[in-house]
DNA sequence: GCTCACTACCCAATCGTTTGGGTAGTGAGG
DNA sequence: CCTCACTACCCAAACGATTGGGTAGTGAGC
C-alpha cells in the first residue's frame, strides 16, 4: 500500500501539486453524480485520482465529520465480550460495519445499568452516528431517554416491545427444546433460566414453558430457576435443582451454553452422568458445545447474523426508513447430552416415562 | 445527565452567553496550569464551568482532534474476539483505556497477513494515536513496516523480539507444566502446540520442553503436534496423537484450554478416560476450564492484567517515554484432569513410571 | 509622573474538508 | 455581434476547538 503514515499528505497538497483548487480536488475524489457533471474535466479527474493513489492520500475523517456531522463511527455495548455469544455477534457487526465502511466502538457495560449510561454518553461524545444496543434491560427505561434524544439506535440480542431489534426467535427455540424433551419422554424438567432482566432468557424460558404445557406437561413455579448467564450461574442455579428434595427432573434446559456446561459440572458432582441420569440442553451452540466430552445438545442461533443485521437495521434508521425488528430462525442440534436412543437405547425412554 | 444530544452546544455558544471570546472559555474548562495562571479571574472561571455544566457541553473530539493532531483512540488488533483469551484481554484494554480517557477501536484480522494489513490501514487512516496488535506473527514484516512509518504500537498476547510487548511469561509456563506432569511420573508426553506463527504456543512449548529435557526426560519432535488454537484444532491434533501406533503418551500438554478441550473429547472418543487414562493440562485458565465435567488443569495467565498493561506500555510510548516488554507471571492450577493422586492412587503414578 | 509587571481578557490563524455560489472562457445559435 | 448555455474551474465561508500573541486596565514602586 502507502509507505508513508495517513494523514501526512492533504487535499491542499494535492491541490497545490496539481494547480488545482482543494474544492475541485474534493469534488473529484469524493463527489458521486457530480463528478460526472460539472465537477471537472476528465483528463483533471483521471491525473487528480493518479496523484493521489501514488502518494497515498487519505483524507481526515476527523476534518470530514468536523464538517459533515457525521462520524462513520457507531457504537455497540454489551454487556460484555467474554460472553462468546456477544463476541461471536460482534464479529458480525464488525463485518457488515466493515463491509458499509463504518467502524465500531464496542465496550462493555457488565449489565451494570450505571456502566451502560457511562459508556453510552461516553460514545456519544464521541459523537457516534448510532448505537447497537446490546444489553437491554427489559425495564428499559435509558432507552426511552435515548428516543427522546433522538439518538439513533436498535437492539440486539435481548428485545423489548416497541424498538427495532435484531434476535434469536428465542421463543421458538425453547419451544424446539420442550418438543425435544417431550418426545424423548421427560416429563419432569426444570429451566436455568438466566437473568430476569434479559429478554433472552425470558422468552427462551416462556417458549419452552408454553409448548411444554400445550403438550400436556405440567411446569411448576419452582422448577424455573433464574440465574447468571456463566458456568458459575449455571452450576449454582443446577446444584439447588439438583439439591431439592421432592422432585429431581431428568432433564434440565439451560436457557445458554455456559450455564449448561456449569449445570454439568454440577450433575457430575451430584454423580449424575449427563446423557443418561439426566439430559442437559444448552443454548447457542457455541463452538464449545459439540466438543465436550459429552457432547452438548443445544440451538443454534445465527449470532454471526444477527450482528450483521443489527448494522443493517441501524444504517435504516440512519437512512430515515422505517425498520421493522428481525426474528432470525434457531435450529435444534441433539447431541448425547439429551439422546437417549444414543446408546441407553429405548429402555431407558420408557423407564423415564414411568 | 444531559437531557439533550451531545454536541448541540459549541465553545462559541457558551462564550457568547458569557459575553467572553471562545478561547477564554477554552483556557478554562480545558487549560491545566493555564488557568490558575493568567487565563481568568476565579469567579469568572466559576461562571463558565457552571454554565457548561448546566447546558451539558461537550467538547467536540473531532474539531478537537483536526486542531490537536491526537484523536485519543486506540487501535487494537486481535486474531479474534470470539476467542476468549483475547476477549477478556480487550476488557482490560478496555478498562484501562476508559481510565486514561482513551477509547479503542477493535478489529479481528482472523490471523490472516492481509486483513491483518487491511484492518491496520484503516485503523491509521482512523488516525489512531497507537496501535495494541494482539495477532503478531513470528515472521513479523508488518511490524518493521509499522516501525518505520512511525506509528507508535505495542504487541500484546504474542511477543516478538526487538518490540515492546504485554504478555504472560508463557516459557515459565510451560516450564510449570514439565515439572508437574513430571512429578505426577510422567515419562512420555505430547505437546499440542498450536500456530507455529504464534509466540504463545512456541514458547510454551519451548518452556515444557527445556525443563522436561533438564529434568531427565525425553521428547521427541514428533511429540510435537501443531494446530489451530480452537477446540476442534486440539481435537484433531489430540487425535492424531492418540491414534499414533508405536507410541501412546500418559499425558498430553495442550497450549490453550481449547485445545485441551478438544483433545478431550478426542480421549474420550477413543475410549480413554481424562484423569486416569491419561492427563491433559491446558493454558491460560479461561473460567471453563474449572467448571468442565472433568475439571481441566491449566495454567493461569492473567489476561486481564496483560490488557491493562499493553495500554500502559502504549501510553507509556505516546508519551515518548522508552517503553519494556513486560511478561507477567503464571500459575498453574491442578485439577481432575491431570491430578492422578486424586482418586487411582499411588498405584496409577508408579504404573505410569514403569 | 513614569515605568513595570500583572491581571484578565480578546484576536486571528489554523487544523483538513465540504459546499453554495461565483466566473472566465468557449462554441453555438440567432 | 450579442446572448446563452455550457464547461471547468476557483473562492470563501463554514465546522469547533486550540494557541501564540496581543492589549487595555490597574496598582505598586521609585
Amino acid at each position: 500500500m502507502t509507505d508513508i503514515r495517513p494523514g501526512s499528505v492533504t487535499l491542499k497538497d494535492l491541490a497545490a501539486e496539481l494547480g488545482l483548487h482543494p474544492s475541485t480536488v474534493s469534488r473529484i475524489l469524493h463527489g458521486k453524480a457530480d463528478t460526472a457533471r460539472g465537477a471537472a474535466a476528465p483528463v483533471t479527474a483521471e491525473r487528480v485520482r493518479d496523484l493521489a493513489k501514488k502518494v497515498g492520500y487519505s483524507p481526515d475523517p476527523q476534518a470530514t465529520s468536523l464538517r459533515t456531522r457525521r462520524t462513520h463511527l457507531l457504537g455497540v455495548i454489551v454487556p460484555r465480550l467474554s460472553d462468546l455469544v456477544l463476541a461471536v455477534m460482534y464479529e458480525g457487526i464488525d463485518e457488515a460495519a466493515d463491509d458499509a465502511n463504518y467502524s465500531t466502538f464496542v465496550m462493555n457495560s457488565r449489565d451494570d445499568t450505571l456502566i451502560q449510561r457511562r459508556k453510552m454518553e461516553i460514545m456519544l461524545s464521541r459523537r457516534v452516528d448510532g448505537l447497537i444496543i446490546g444489553d437491554a434491560h427489559l425495564d428499559g427505561n435509558i432507552l426511552d431517554e435515548l428516543t427522546e434524544r433522538k439518538v439513533p439506535f436498535v437492539l440486539m440480542n435481548r428485545t423489548i416491545a416497541g424498538f427495532a431489534s435484531a434476535t434469536c426467535d428465542d421463543t421458538l427455540g425453547g419451544a424446539l427444546v420442550a418438543q425435544h424433551l417431550w418426545d424423548q419422554g421427560h416429563r419432569d424438567v426444570s429451566i436455568i433460566a438466566g437473568e430476569p432482566y434479559a429478554s433472552t432468557g425470558v422468552d427462551r424460558t416462556h417458549g419452552f414453558v408454553s409448548r411444554f404445557r400445550a403438550l400436556g406437561g405440567t411446569i411448576p413455579e419452582s422448577a424455573i430457576v433464574w440465574s447468571r448467564f456463566d458456568t458459575t450461574g449455571g452450576h449454582t442455579a443446577a446444584d439447588s435443582i439438583l439439591r431439592g428434595t421432592h422432585r429431581r427432573p431428568s432433564a434440565i434446559f439451560a436457557v445458554n451454553d455456559f450455564a449448561a456446561i456449569g449445570a454439568m459440572g454440577a450433575a457430575n458432582s451430584h454423580g449424575l452422568h449427563v446423557g443418561r441420569d439426566l439430559a442437559i440442553v444448552g443454548f447457542n451452540d457455541t463452538s464449545l458445545a459439540a466438543q465436550l466430552p459429552i457432547a452438548l445438545s443445544s440451538v443454534r442461533s445465527p449470532m454471526h447474523d444477527i450482528g450483521r443485521v443489527a448494522v443493517k437495521l441501524l444504517l435504516g434508521v440512519l437512512n430515515g426508513d422505517a425498520v421493522e425488528s428481525v426474528k432470525l430462525a434457531p435450529v435444534l442440534c441433539v447431541r448425547d447430552s439429551s439422546d437417549f436412543t444414543w446408546e441407553a437405547g429405548q429402555e431407558a425412554v420408557t423407564a423415564r416415562q414411568r
